[in-house]
DNA sequence: CATTCGTCCTGATAGC
DNA sequence: TGCTATCAGGACGAAT
């Protein structure tokens, strides 16, 4: 279930070894895994073939890589791209370097071949066991307000077509909290809501929105309408803090050879406070001498963890 | 127009 | 043992 952090884990190790390389042969082994690509399996891997790969960007959860399809020239300064190698990897998806001899995983669903490189693997391999994520081709538009489409090696001021409807991300050091704060309030639904909703914050998933909202002492189900501005900021301070904490704990692993959502970085579940955690004392709470048991309800056809006292539910006129 | 809901997927696990 | 039901959830398009 990679979230902002997973995803940027992957973005900084994927980025020593792609960058600057030429994709030379596609394999697509699932044409699920490329169903965001209108134009079919021989469209995405004949613009691939023969382009060069020089950067990888993020925003919230979408990563790309621009791609140039010329030759780098000496002493000439590289055009702007114009087309992007886009990733969403889902619930499961993984972006791995692999050498040619190490076998097929069992859900490997696209292969790149990248030309030569001392010391690198050859493939870039997309594994998707429940095929939610999956491969794109992209354009590359200017940005709104002028600033970096999305962090990256060498920020330009271009974001990818199919990521340009979401907001920036709160790591993102133009996010903008008076903007955020004042479409939040305009709107008329629950705060875990608008924390998921991609279009008015981006990066954040079911597990580090309870985590964001517990740290933050607020319920899931707040009216966004009723929030004071330090709420507002304490809740996304929290985000900022777990989405930070958890990518340095992911960060140690960035020389392996094998980049890996679910294995090199991941969750730290003990550090998780409140997602899966029902059943059990409220941490806060305990170090205060309070006994408080965490509950899991049902919201969205998912969970949401609380403390019940800390983290009381919202009731009408009074908050 | 804004908001919410249904759908896409597979494998681990629980229950009978 | 072997079957079925349930659950996990990001993002998008449909429905309200």
């Amino acid at each position: 279930m990679p979230e902002l952090p997973e995803v940027e884990v992957v973005r900084r190790g994927l980025v020593n070894w792609v960058r600057g390389r030429t994709i030379t042969a596609v394999d697509v082994l699932d044409p699920r895994s490329i169903r965001r690509h209108a134009l079919g399996a021989e469209d995405f891997a004949g613009n691939l073939e023969g382009a060069r790969v020089l950067d990888v960007v993020r925003r919230g959860k979408f990563l790309w890589l621009p791609l140039a399809d010329t030759p780098a020239e000496p002493g000439r300064a590289a055009p702007a791209p114009a087309v992007a190698l886009m990733a969403h990897l889902g619930m499961s998806g993984q972006l791995l370097m692999q050498d040619a001899a190490v076998a097929d995983e069992k859900h490997l669903k696209i292969r790149l071949r990248l030309s030569p490189a001392a010391g690198m693997p050859e493939q870039l391999r997309f594994v998707d066991q429940r095929i939610f994520g999956g491969l794109f081709l992209t354009a590359l538009i200017p940005t709104l307000d002028g600033h970096a489409g999305g962090l990256a090696e060498t920020p330009l001021p271009l974001i990818a077509e199919e990521a340009a409807h979401i907001a920036r991300d709160p790591l993102d050091p133009h996010f903008s909290f008076d903007l955020f704060f004042q479409r939040l309030r305009a709107r008329k639904t629950g705060l875990k809501r608008a924390l998921l909703d991609q279009a008015l914050v981006s990066g954040i998933g079911n597990i580090y929105a309870d985590e964001a909202l517990w740290l933050a002492k607020l319920h899931y189900a707040r009216p966004t309408d009723t929030l004071r501005r330090s709420e507002a900021l304490r809740v996304l301070d929290a985000a900022r803090q777990v989405m930070t904490d958890a990518l340095a704990a992911g960060g140690t692993s960035f020389d392996s050879l094998y980049v890996n959502v679910n294995g090199a970085s991941g969750y730290f579940e003990r550090s998780l406070n409140a997602y899966g955690r029902a059943g059990q004392e409220c941490r806060r709470c305990a170090a205060a001498g309070i006994v408080s048991v965490m509950k899991r309800e049902q919201f969205m056809n998912r969970s949401a963890y609380t403390c019940p006292v800390c983290q009381p539910r919202p009731r009408n006129g009074r908050w």
